[in-house]
DNA sequence: TGTATAACGAAAAATCATTTCGAAAGGACT
DNA sequence: AGTCCTTTCGAAATGATTTTTCGTTATACA
């Protein structure tokens, strides 16, 4: 992967929707090459789906929670059962094991308190969870699922400023 | 809005490459009728844009920190600086004003802790900031940008079980 | 300098999105 | 019930885009 690609994966992560040829013209090739790029980046996985992002407010999903979990010691069962549980609800949108403090962190979105509400109750209806604590976000600033590509291992040579 | 389009949209979250044959066969409606209803979802914003995803682990940004911010009293100035600055950076992909405990909350992704101490630098380098903790996410087991379909309001009425 | 490999680009072919045109279905009112 | 009106539908034609094909150009290396 070099520069070309990158600037590829950068338009791409803002707005799949271009025509190949457009992109193509926006990174300085002709459309046969950027497209092979394309396909090669998503055969190895680079690009791994293109998607519809939709409007939690349109959906009614406008509120999100986040999930604090400890749970102290647990047998290997219970830690297997619990994230197949968790995962399987739809309103849980991110699940991540932390170090520290927090053994687990949920993202939950829903339309309201009460909705919250409700989920947590199916939720501890499937599994016991011993120390559970919610905060709720006022205010969404930011939320991008665009990856920082400064980062990205090129096989530096080639062509590009950007 | 009514089951159809719903039908729709939890396809396009899943997957926005379909041919609009295809989703329309998928739904059980001819090709017009189903690209005029993705339209007009998108006229009404519900369908926000249509992006990729790409793979955290290929881009070099496998590691995500949950970095909670307290900031006590500070000025209108400062709040608004705050959240300039922060959006700004790319590495942070999420970011909320919560209430309760802590007041704002971020998510930031980086290759490696060594990463994330560079990006603290710079962050702080930019903005003076009280009392910050972060957190390390070991493992990603679920991110997902399909938001749950169950809350959306439907004109009530017409066809479709799902 | 020759050769191999990889990347390029123009144009043709195939696929798909979008428009156009009627037809059918559902509601409201007489 | 019947007519009008509105809305949604679907087949086929059009236009745009993706994907393939083929020949050319650049790059690396002996």
């Amino acid at each position: 992967m070099d520069r070309l690609d990158r600037k590829i994966l950068r338009i791409l992560q803002e707005d799949s929707t271009l025509a190949v040829a457009d992109l193509a013209k926006k990174v300085g090739l002709s459309t046969t090459p950027c497209w092979r790029r394309i396909q090669k980046m998503e055969e190895d996985g680079v690009i791994r789906r293109r998607v519809a992002l939709l409007d939690p407010v349109k959906v009614n999903t406008k509120v999100t929670v986040f999930v604090s979990i400890r749970t102290a010691s647990h047998s290997i069962e219970w830690l297997k059962r619990f994230s197949e549980v968790v995962v399987d609800f739809p309103e849980v949108v991110e699940f991540y094991r932390m170090s520290g403090d927090v053994d687990y962190l949920l993202r939950v979105v829903v339309p309201d308190i009460g909705s919250y509400d409700a989920f947590y109750k199916r939720l501890i209806a499937k599994i016991e969870i011993r120390d559970v604590s919610s905060a709720f976000a006022m205010e969404q600033i930011k939320y991008t699922t665009e990856l920082p590509l400064d980062y990205m291992v090129l096989d530096n040579q080639k062509s590009g400023e950007d």
